[in-house]
DNA sequence: TGTAAAATTTAGTTATGCCTAAATATTTTT
DNA sequence: AAAAATATTTAGGCATAACTAAATTTTACA
């Protein structure tokens, strides 16, 4: 068995690593709020298990077994956060957190039992894929809200689940995955954006629109 | 916040601590799958945190704050057990390892959240009862099935939930906390236990009857 | 292209929690 | 009450996973 350190070192990877190709230790140490001289440690084990390939000063990839592996925990993490929200109504600012904890502990057939009570769903609160138990994820085509115009209607997809008060900012504006806006202005000069949520008017930041993701846009 | 292994140990310490007052370092080692020189490492430690008292050679008792901590572990335990028996429908002799593991990380919150959804229950699917958030638990009364006479007709009130083979065992004659039975022979010479469960015969053995406890107690 | 800055790795330390072997204390037996 | 058996503690190690400080490699730029 994999030690919960190793298993969000491969999560972690998984995640910069879609971004862009190699990851990089000062990368990796930043996300994961460690030292880089602990992530190279981290790293010689993960390559000795084969789960990364890796050669000195040139970052990480990871190997298909190591992908396996932090698609699977991903999976326990977006499958936890559904059913939490769903099965205990928990708000879903406090689903993160407490699926980061569940993720490296439950039992396949925990897992199986909650995608079977949930129907097999596609995606989490907050919009992210839920990848299927052969690691394969729904693609989805979303794109960021600071590239909308003013007067582009559009549907929310997927917002950043990990800021818990941000999470609580958007659900003040009722702004939750599968909800319909408008934009009605983009202030100038990498201004705000103002919005209209079901006829109400919101005003959001640029730095809260970045954590924003959007499809079926639709010019008005 | 207690590591898990400092939360097993206390645990462990109240569990074994029930039946006798003062707990030995052997014991615990015994109890907890541990070398008696690993205990004593660990006792060290909870004492410094005033979680336990202890006096070289003389055995370990709970402090009240350690008793708080072991009863919280051990509500979180039955409570999930309980939860992963009605919600997600896992079998009896699986909840417990399930609920092993999750002991150590659900939040308050969850804890909360689970109370209510299965009406502040008091006891778990083994029968044990559960503590209340303050610690307070349920009195129960039963008996070992070991001290039954002929004749004598009961409901099973708790079994030791730790054994999944055991409990199988059990769910093969129905034996569920709840289930009456009638006592149709002692063998003698501490022999086995022929019970009636409703209308079924079973030969229960001496070893198995030891983990079975019993209460309502009526002769027919 | 050489040097300074930035990134990364190595070396050595710390804390947790387990282990074995040896030393010591307690209990039981004779 | 002394010897033998049992229980417990001390001492020294190992693995994990973090850290700091120093050394090394890469990159950036003048």
């Amino acid at each position: 068995m994999l030690s919960q350190a190793a298993e969000d070192y491969l999560k972690s990877i998984y995640k910069l690593q879609e971004k862009g190709g190699k990851v990089s230790t000062g990368v990796l140490a930043e996300f994961l709020n460690v030292k880089p001289a602990s992530v190279t440690g981290m790293i010689k084990k993960l390559k000795s298990m084969k789960l990364i390939e890796y050669e000195r000063y040139q970052g990480v990839t990871l190997t298909n077994a190591g992908k396996a592996i932090a698609l699977e925990v991903i999976r326990h993490h977006r499958l936890l956060e559904l059913y939490l929200f769903k099965a205990l109504g928990m708000p879903w600012d406090g689903v993160h957190d407490e699926a980061e904890k569940l993720e490296h502990v439950i039992s396949e057939e925990m897992e199986a039992r909650m995608d079977a009570y949930l129907g097999y769903p596609t995606s989490d609160p907050h919009g992210s894929p839920i990848p299927d138990k052969n690691g394969v994820i729904p693609k989805t085509k979303s794109i960021p809200m600071t590239s909308l115009q003013d007067g582009q209607s559009c549907v929310v997809a997927e917002v950043n689940d990990s800021d818990s008060a941000l999470l609580r900012h958007l659900g003040s504006f009722n702004l939750y995955p599968g909800t319909r806006f408008r934009v009605v202005e983009v202030a100038p000069f990498e201004g705000p954006f103002t919005i209209d949520v079901a006829g109400q008017q919101a005003v959001i930041g640029r730095e809260v629109a970045k954590h924003i993701f959007v499809d079926d846009i639709h010019d008005t």
